[in-house]
DNA sequence: ATGAAAGCGCTAACAT
DNA sequence: ATGTTAGCGCTTTCAT
């Protein structure tokens, strides 16, 4: 044990093993060209002085290397949580460290993130989710070779940034139809904040969808204010301010959470579900398994998302162009007993 | 705008601006003793070249700093999540760096994580809920004078280190005295596997209720594995196990997540909530208050817990002794609807 | 197989 | 007020 107050450094072990800082950094590294007894004498060196390489020399001095960073608007979010999981779980596999940070849903703290994980040396980054306003700071980045950027659950409109995601409009569309197929013929789509196209398309899916059926009328979509409050919380106020002048016989939420919070308000109001209201969510999280009545759902394969995000950003010889840049996930719709049948 | 493949130094820059590059570190450090006019030469010249200053050599020269790492056993718990947001704020205000790392509940994922925390000169550590086996750990980082190590949700047995808690014992008896005085008669227990003191306290807290009211059987006690499985699986398998072979009036989990999968049992079973039988979780995690019923349960003050935990690890002079290293908030006792009366 | 020496990008002490 | 210089801890030629 050393009683230093500071680190040691690979110059002391090398001395205390009685060799070069150079044949210490063979050894670390795994190089073959290094005798076993020297290999051993510094290994104990190295143990006698709980020594630990400093990462800001090794990274100062090694400049290509692979270094992610995760960007989300939100990190209390399953949703996201899960596309990180399957996006970390690669980086372990290959050894790349991952740097994950908060945008806020602020263009702002976008930036300012941005800049830091510049100055850190992340070269590969995957926007998960993030708002459609950041598309200059993707291409800003871009302008270094070296950078990658790939999405996650949002779109590119420049047609050179590859990007994961589901069949967002197909999804909803078809959630929508199983709800009127169920029987309902009074039902409100309510949404979280339009801030990116995932959101846009679900909406456009469900708008189809009633009009497709002739159950269309701008009144019957709700958009939630979940920026400023919690999901569950705007679930549960535009949820109450919907029965205040109305009954629906169905209801469908742009995320599990803000089902959730709904799903609160309509039983404050003496209704049942699925007995007098059909619900459906959106994204399948954890819970939505074990609620009582267990929530319809579409499920988004978030891990999988994520480790297809790792693979897009990861590959620095690939080009993508409009032609080849979108990957579109498989999703599946998960009927639970939030919905229920009511024709004749 | 640069289109060199490599990112700008500050010698670069310095060039551009024509001065040293002392000078544009003044500036980037905003110093007082550089003239207007050169600052904005400087700053201009920053901006040309899209320059950031590289941390990695930011930090190998400046030895003195401060750096948090926090871990956690699961980063999808939102009761973790919560006591890292109020770590985080602080950090942000201080300015100071924060990386979040998850063990696992293993102590090798514990190690693994620390070593490449010390080879990033992380010096302020907390732990945040982990099993009781990591003291050598934490102990061995203060071998190093200028770490700091505190820990949040978790107990120290060396009298050395501060720690943030509530009295699990006490809130655990309340809890448990709680159900009892409602008029339960036949309560079970749900505890998460057992690795760590505040789990313990909980659990002799209950007993010791139970006990005084001549309540305790060994067998009303029930772990639920949930290492392997999901918190919410686990609930709900563990009260499938208890219903299988007898009707209790009350239960109460060691957690909400445990509570919300166990919930789903009880509804499998055909029992209501609280008319049949009255629950009780604990930490008061966001959707707890939404469930329906509504979850009754203990508050712990998380944000705070974090934000304790910030000015405990990052004050450097404190000497912390058996006789004032335990900080100990208050927690709060939430009565909602998922339990009701039933003396006579 | 091992050592010597240069240099990654930055800051801080010192010089001017 | 600004420039010069040394050196943080490491890896990587290039010698030996």
């Amino acid at each position: 044990m050393n009683d230093k107050t500071k680190p040691a450094t690979i110059k002391e072990v090398a001395q205390l093993a009685g060799v070069a800082p150079s044949t210490v950094s063979l050894v670390l590294n795994n190089s073959d060209k290094v005798r076993e007894g020297t290999r051993q004498k510094v290994l104990q060196a190295v143990k006698k002085l709980n020594y630990v390489p400093n990462n800001f020399a090794v990274s100062l001095r090694q400049s290509h290397y692979i270094c992610l960073g995760a960007l989300v608007p939100d990190l209390y979010n399953p949703f996201y949580l899960e596309i990180i999981k399957g996006l970390r779980e690669q980086c372990n596999m290959a050894g790349y460290p991952i740097y994950v940070v908060e945008t806020k849903n602020s263009l702002e703290e976008e930036k300012k993130q941005i800049s830091y994980l510049r100055s850190i040396k992340v070269n590969s980054y995957v926007f998960i989710g993030t708002g459609d306003d950041d598309e200059d700071l993707a291409q800003n980045l871009l302008a270094n070779p070296n950078n990658r950027v790939c999405y996650a659950d949002k779109y590119d409109s420049t047609g050179t940034i590859p990007h994961v995601v589901i069949d967002n409009y197909r999804a909803a569309f078809d959630a929508m139809e199983c709800l009127i197929h169920h029987g309902c013929d009074n039902i409100y789509y309510i949404t979280q904040k339009i801030m990116s196209t995932p959101v846009v398309k679900r909406m456009d899916g469900v708008i189809d969808a009633m009009k497709k059926h002739g159950l269309y009328q701008e009144n019957k979509i709700v958009i939630a204010n979940d920026v400023l409050l919690g999901k569950l919380e705007s679930g549960y106020y535009a949820m109450n301010s919907i029965l205040a002048q109305d009954r629906p016989t169905g209801v469908m939420a742009s995320s599990d959470y803000l089902a959730i919070g709904m799903k609160r308000a309509l039983s404050e109001h003496g209704l049942k579900i699925p007995d007098d209201i059909s619900m459906i969510g959106f994204d399948n999280i954890d819970i939505s398994r074990f609620t009582v009545p267990s929530l319809t759902t579409v499920n988004q394969p978030r891990e999988q998302m994520g480790a297809l995000a790792f693979s897009l950003v990861t590959d620095r010889d690939a080009i993508f162009t409009p032609a080849n840049n979108c990957f579109v996930l498989r999703h599946d719709f998960i009927i639970r007993e939030s919905v229920q049948n009511r024709n004749t």
